[in-house]
DNA sequence: TGGGAATATGGGAACGTTCCCAATCTTTGA
DNA sequence: TCAAAGATTGGGAACGTTCCCATATTCCCA
């Protein structure tokens, strides 16, 4: 491999004149064309390894996500990435099966890989204390400013880009209300997480506000799994006064629903009405027609890694937390969005 | 950050010893013990950078891809990443957005991060050869070995990991003659790669087997995007006499296909016959009912990553190509598969 | 015309490892 | 009991950069 050395002596310079060049540092123009001309050359490419070590800086930024199954982290690492791009950063991307104890290996790699900042969707199973204090502690000894996406970790402060899911569920709720249905069930989880909570709560809000009673055998407990949803929906739709309308928590759970509908040969949207937190794009592409009311993931990652591009540059100063909101949609077509403006701060 | 140094210090040992149980080399069994707990109290994380730069070989691999919109490089991804995570490499994520030129910068920056190999699903647009010559001049330059998935670059010989385009395409034909389907159309690409020509060409092959002509008419050339495939789906139902049965070439064309027949309120498998190359699994997902003709694309990633492996480990030898075999479905029930045995060398 | 600032360059330590070589210590076998 | 072999350790150069310091050159203005 060519190094800064070979550029050096071929161009007639000492080493640090060609770092310079490397670096924007003073160089009269005629050397640094001369320098560039001999790098082009040799198609010289600078270590980024020696770089790093010896600046004690690195160019690398982590990203750690549950799943790329889910298209939700599939777009916001997209979004992520091209910021990354744009800032000429590199990008170093890790998988975590939303296992905390993965979650802190991963943790533990980008330390040794010494990132410049770590963009993190934090797994799901922080019920194992155990295990969650093992990621808060690589977290705080990752000696790197951290972004959390659509998840915050419990008592502990970091920047973080979350959506209104409180709002998205009031929204997707009041949708179905205003339609006309009386009698809505919901499709929920056990309530495991913050963001399953606040989904909930924005359902029952929605209920209380129309005056609309909580009926418990239409509020169904799942895991946000297209399995588990489908059985779900089942047991709603073949109750013997089934609910009028259902809510579904997230795009797993729609999916499911909308299985036991069609599979009961019945019409979304006129014989049960549904509305989803979340979108499903290949549903849009084979111009299925269903309601639902989501979020600009492109937007969450490429605001995660400004946020993270920014505390970079600004280490200290207050956290900040980004509260996306809700975008409401049938089938493609805009139809309302939440009152939070992009990226409002709280 | 505690060092190496650090570590000497507190164990009471050189720098040597300490790197010597960080490699595995010759360290008293006691020695290592009591160097591994003072790593333990710091949770020491030795710099990748240094690590690279004094050995002179990296452990990071990079993965180049056109874009994760598409599940089917997403899948190959995940399959790629279990690889590496068993084998402790470290993983680095590049976009090109099917695009040469930016296909060959994030070749550059690999080879600045000095990866010590390299996985890449090249880009489509190598018509422009002025394009596809930056990106083999960069491969070329790489100074690690590179394993290319889904396509060949013409005239290059490198480990690759392929699909049987052919006899996939042939299968999907011959499944809808067998059904019983006279008049087969097909919306395929206009024959910019290598693949649409193979797969264009299984589809005659089987029209031919079974004595059926070839009929222009229900020849209908996209660009594998779901918006064209749903035009020109469109205008296969809507000819006087439609063709009975329609194949699909790759998963986005299937959409939009299934689109306009959604449009047209008929069901598939009755009044138009379909099967599409490429598995789409939220279709599966809500139950919805169609053929296809499929590989194992995680697979397809993890064979890669373990063909890389190989390489870098043996530089020399012979280039192999492995043939992905196909496997033909029906919503989710494997009923055939390709004869090709998985991984197959030619 | 002189002196200070600005510009331009080189020398060499430092970054945190690995790895070669040499030195010491331990074991083994005759 | 001693030598040779093996096990274990330390010292220090090297990896390819950056960055601080020192020196040399140029420029501007009084």
């Amino acid at each position: 491999m060519v190094t800064i050395k070979d550029i050096a002596r071929e161009s007639g310079v000492s080493k640090s004149t060609v770092s310079r060049v490397l670096t924007n540092g003073y160089v009269k123009e005629e050397t640094r064309e001369r320098i560039l001309k001999v790098m082009d050359k040799y198609g010289f490419q600078p270590s980024a390894s020696a770089r790093s070590l010896s600046s004690q800086k690195s160019n690398t930024i982590g990203v750690v996500v549950p799943e790329l199954g889910n298209p939700f982290y599939r777009e916001v690492l997209e979004g992520v990435l091209k910021v990354v791009e744009q800032r000429k950063y590199t990008l170093i991307y890790c998988n975590t099966n939303n296992d905390a104890l993965q979650e802190a290996d991963a943790l533990a790699m980008l330390e040794s890989q010494r990132v410049r900042g770590v963009i993190m969707a934090p797994a799901v199973d922080y019920i194992d204390k155990s295990k969650s204090k093992r990621v808060i502690s690589q977290l705080t000894k990752l000696n790197a400013p951290v972004v959390l996406v659509d998840r915050n970790i419990e008592g502990r402060h970091f920047d973080s880009v979350i959506y209104d899911n409180f709002g998205s569920a009031f929204c997707a709720t009041e949708q179905l209300i205003r339609g006309g249905c009386r009698h809505i069930g919901i499709i929920t989880c056990s309530m495991v997480l913050e963001i399953h909570r606040e989904r909930f709560e924005g359902y029952l809000a929605a209920l209380k506000k129309y005056g609309l009673p909580r009926e418990e055998q239409y509020i169904r407990y799942g895991d946000y799994c297209v399995e588990t949803a489908y059985e779900l929906g089942c047991q709603l739709l073949d109750a013997p006064v089934p609910p009028d309308g259902v809510m579904c928590c997230n795009n797993y759970t729609s999916l499911g629903f909308i299985r036991a509908v069609h599979e009961r040969n019945m019409k979304l949207g006129q014989e049960i009405a549904m509305v989803g937190i979340d979108h499903i794009s290949v549903l849009d592409m084979i111009g299925f027609q269903y309601s639902y009311v989501t979020r600009d993931t492109d937007a969450m990652g490429r605001l995660a890694m400004e946020l993270l591009c920014e505390r970079i540059e600004h280490p200290e100063g207050e956290m900040k937390s980004l509260i996306i909101p809700y975008i409401s949609r049938m089938s493609g077509t805009e139809t309302k969005r939440g009152l939070a403006p992009l990226g409002k701060t709280t």
